[in-house]
DNA sequence: AATGAGATCAACCGCCCAGAC
DNA sequence: AGTCTGGGCGGTTGATCTCAT
């Protein structure tokens, strides 16, 4: 059978919507399932990824704070490499950012030490240390700011962020869908509505359903596709 | 203005674990 | 009880961006 290449590599603005569209039918779950039945050609671990370190509503895509450093700094010192469950402890923050932030202050550390051994003025400086040096995310480039250049890697051309499009699905549906309680931690975030069948049907039937019956709520998503058929208009490809 | 080095970030890989069958 | 499959996690890499020269 013709078997389709698996897609690889960044992610366009096209496949980010597709996968948030999916994502809000089927729940954060059945990644494997959301691959298949979204024509993304792309792994559920891919799909699982992407969600998680750049979707994800609530996620504060800005520098860390100093506080935030500070925590990351506690916690490493506490826990270790569990990168994901220091993120649990900073709201809007993903294990991936954690990771390379930690991996940047390594590298800082390391270098000052050097420098530090060869001019002692300057080596009191850890990142921990000099927490105080780091901008606020208020004095931040915009670059740095939630919701814009938030398609940098994704190609050419400015579309609209995600934030767009969840302050569009949360405003447009506010009124017909209830989130389902419990679906994500309680950030400092008010979370568009997504649809987590696996909790509101229990183990239920969705998920047992083949590729094919998955294709029928294809036909629902490209409603909601739909709607952002402008943002679509600067897709690159 | 061009270029090279360093920093940052997104994404993939491989392993492990838990749940389903 | 054993096997299989999918999801989660930590490690790593490569592309892009920024800044200094």
């Amino acid at each position: 059978m013709a078997h389709e290449e698996i897609r690889k590599g960044p992610w366009t603005e096209q496949e980010d919507l597709q996968l948030v569209g999916f994502v809000r039918l089927f729940g954060d779950r059945r990644w494997d399932f959301i691959a298949k039945v979204s024509g993304l050609n792309r792994t559920g671990k891919s799909c699982r990824l992407r969600w998680v370190n750049y979707l994800q509503p609530g996620l504060k895509r800005r520098k860390m704070t100093p506080q935030e450093e500070q925590l990351v700094l506690e916690l490493h010192n506490k826990w270790g490499n569990r990168w994901s469950r220091i993120a649990r402890k900073l709201p809007g923050r993903t294990d991936n950012e954690i990771k390379n932030y930690w991996r940047t202050y390594t590298r800082k550390k390391a270098q000052t030490k050097k420098r530090g051994a060869a001019s002692p003025a300057s080596s009191s400086s850890t990142c921990a240390s000099s927490a105080s040096n780091i901008p606020s995310a208020d004095t931040l480039p915009i670059r740095d700011a939630m919701g814009e250049s938030f398609y940098d890697t994704g190609g050419p051309g400015k579309g609209c962020s995600m934030e767009d499009i969840w302050e569009d699905i949360f405003s447009s549906e506010e009124n017909s869908i209830i989130p389902a309680a419990g679906s994500y931690p309680s950030y400092d975030y008010v979370y568009p509505p997504i649809a987590s069948p696996t909790w509101e049907l229990g183990t239920g039937n969705l998920w047992k359903m083949d590729e094919e019956d998955g294709k029928m709520f294809e036909s629902q998503s490209n409603q909601f596709f739909s709607s952002y058929e402008n943002c679509g208009a600067s897709f690159s490809g």
